[in-house]
RNA sequence: GCCCAUAUGGCUCAGGGGUAGAGCACUUCCUUGGUAAGGAAGAGGUCGUGAGUUCAAGUCUCACUAUGGGCUCCA
């Protein structure tokens, strides 16, 4: 066992950048070193080594605290750090607070953070009583073990850290949660802390600020205040309802979404809502997908309510007979599919019980894949465009639980790679994360605070035309099998609205907005001529209301731009002599006038921007 | 499903073993006003549901339901 000599301790330097590109921590660089240094600073590099080190000194508080705590691992995540542990007494919201004194306190003891080395086999004799350490130490490969050391609270730990506590001032515990050992749901569930450490206080409050900037655009609190949505307790978990407002945003989505898809040559197609349970063992539903579909039996036979659309399209393309002529074949549908979701998973309208896909299944020729997965890949970027969304794709391969041959599952996953690098456009790969019947590319929506929402999907599938024996005719008149291109390009509107709503913090565009313009009419005088105009615009398919009611005008002006509106118009003796409007509008924060015919023609042509 | 927390009028929240509170919203009346809250009066809650402890439970305990933050899973 060696103490390795500490260097720079008085400066402003936390650690070194070797020519790799790793960091060496002050504790392990030898004597004079001269790699480049990493100053205390709110670098990506600097913050690594804080947050490691601030998980380090929430550990030391925590045992301290709870002296019989174990720890498993505490690494550095994206904004932050965590650390999951056991311990016998239960940890809630209020213990962070008594956790973060500690901590303070410990700093003004000024420890310094010491490390030494000892033999694999020493540290299993070290730890020989903590389990969780035993189970830390098996996945280390080297002989050689680190231990880093503040004050007596000594970690088993490979680093980096910052030389003392004193560079570990700004944080804050966020949240405290639970978590499975190794990942596996079957395994123990310890305790976890989350907690944000930066290296000034203003770049800590700045984060503390977003976080709650992106709490006020959450779909839920804004969804209540704009009365678009709501659940139920009496009705149930993860079943949205939706009010008069959130039913016309949806009813817009529908439309725009509707006419995008006649224009590129797909065709409307509506299946049941529950099929025989035999229906879905031909598909393989049954066997893995089964612990997530909600099954009833009627009339002494068994029935399942359908988690996803393709049987139906299936059954409807068996109908009648089909040619090569008639492919590549495109039915949609706006599907209404229910899966049982776990009750801890539901968010909002972002994981729900009962949601409507834009599902279509596009029936082809293998030949056609490419060219088809294509045209989805372009569909879907126009509709992210529209939106202004950022996306990834990722193609995800066969899952353990899986249908079909090895054979056919590389060629489906081939065909989508084929498509994408073809044309050049980046993806990543999700190992075994593919739907049971075949690979797929999802893509993922990031939102207002960084998460990221699985939303379109493309799947490439060749079983379940061989389960159903699906067939057409092919120009040398023998039978041939089509395979099936699953897609949904935003995934569902429950998920998607959601996201939209948090992406406009509420202030939808024009052609989504559910309330468009509000009148606001300057007395009873000027109601007949805001009524004339409301329904001028219903015959355009836009939405407004009136403000009529016994207040006084400033006051329903106020709330009219409450209502995130993009136009409130105020109606009065000048507008009805006129025939004009009086307009704020909300996009470029002016108020000007407008003849009635200028009015329309203006919203006419914002209505043409949703369409794609 | 698991861990931790939460549940008080339509909404947002205060209260904390002994007679249920506020603001906004809602209803009625006065006010008819030219660009972000005019005034007055009123109605509305057995404090999520069910048990238990207690002379007494909205308040303490337990179970359930729902919600929130995570884990695992997913559109």
């Amino acid at each position: 066992m060696h103490t390795i000599q500490r260097v720079n301790l008085s400066e402003n330097i936390i650690g070194y950048l070797d020519e790799q590109g790793n960091i060496i921590d002050t504790q392990s660089a030898p004597e004079g070193c001269t790699a480049t240094p990493i100053e205390y600073d709110n670098s990506e590099k600097a913050l690594e080594i804080i947050r490691h080190s601030t998980a380090h000194l929430m550990a030391q508080a925590i045992t301290e605290l709870y002296p019989n705590a174990q720890f498993f691992v505490g690494p550095v995540v994206d904004e932050g750090f965590y650390y999951d542990f056991r311990v016998d007494e239960k940890i809630g919201e209020e213990d962070l607070k008594k956790i973060e004194k500690k901590m303070k306190e410990l700093i003004k003891k000024k420890y310094k953070i010491e490390k030494y080395e000892i033999s694999k086999d020493e540290a299993v004799e070290k730890f020989a009583h903590d389990d969780l350490k035993q189970a830390v130490l098996k996945n280390i490969p080297d002989d050689t073990v680190s231990i880093y050391k503040q004050g007596e609270f000594e970690d088993l730990c490979r680093g980096p850290h910052v030389p003392a506590l004193r560079f570990l001032n700004n944080f804050k515990l966020t949240r405290v949660a639970g978590a499975y050992l190794g990942g596996d749901e079957n395994a123990e569930m310890l305790t976890r802390i989350y907690g944000v450490a930066f290296a000034d206080k203003e770049s800590l409050k700045a984060y503390m600020t977003m976080m709650e900037e992106a709490k006020k655009r959450d779909h839920r609190k804004i969804g209540t205040e704009m009365e678009l949505f709501m659940f139920n307790e009496a009705s149930g978990a993860g079943l949205p309802f939706w009010m008069p407002k959130g039913a016309k945003l949806r009813y817009k989505l529908e439309q725009i979404l509707h006419k995008a898809h006649l224009r590129r040559g797909y065709e409307p197609v509506r299946g049941p809502e529950i099929l025989k349970a035999d229906m879905w063992r031909t598909s393989g539903h049954y066997a893995c997908y089964g612990e997530n579909m909600y099954l009833t039996e009627i009339d002494g036979q068994e029935y399942g309510i359908k988690p996803m659309n393709c049987i139906g399209h299936i059954q409807i393309f068996k109908q009648t007979q089909k040619s090569y002529r008639d492919l590549p074949l495109r039915y949609y549908e706006y599907g209404v599919v229910h899966r049982h979701e776990k009750s801890g998973v539901l968010h909002g309208l972002l994981r729900v019980r009962e949601f409507t896909q834009d599902d279509a299944h596009i029936f082809c020729e293998p030949e056609q894949i490419a060219a088809e997965v294509l045209d989805v890949v372009e569909f879907v970027d126009s509709v992210m465009k529209l939106f202004g969304f950022e996306y990834t794709m990722e193609i995800a391969t066969k899952p353990e639980k899986a249908i079909g041959d090895d054979a056919v599952w590389e060629m489906a996953t081939q065909g989508l790679k084929d498509a994408l690098e073809g044309n050049n456009l980046p993806y990543t790969i999700d190992e075994g994360g593919g739907a049971f019947y075949g690979p797929k590319i999802d893509i993922k929506i990031t939102d207002a605070i960084g998460r990221k929402w699985q939303c379109g999907t493309i799947q490439v599938d060749f079983n379940l035309p061989e389960r159903f024996e699906v067939e057409y005719v092919a120009e040398d008149n023998t039978r041939k099998r089509p395979v099936m291109i699953h897609r949904a390009i935003l995934g569902s509107f429950e998920r998607f609205i959601g996201i939209l709503t948090e992406h406009y913090a509420g202030e939808f565009p024009f052609f989504l907005a559910p309330v468009q313009v509000i009148f606001v009419p300057i007395s009873d005088d000027h109601v007949a001529y805001a009524k004339q105009l409301k329904q001028l615009l219903l015959a355009e398919g836009i939405d407004s209301e009136i403000y009529d009611k016994n207040d006084s005008l400033n006051k329903r002006i106020r709330t009219a731009e409450k209502q995130r509106v993009p136009y409130v118009a105020i109606i009065g003796d000048e507008e009805v002599a006129n025939k004009s409007v009086a307009i704020r509008n909300r996009r470029s924060r002016e108020q000007y006038n407008l003849t009635q015919d200028e009015f329309m023609v203006e919203l006419t042509k914002q209505l043409q921007e949703g369409k794609i």
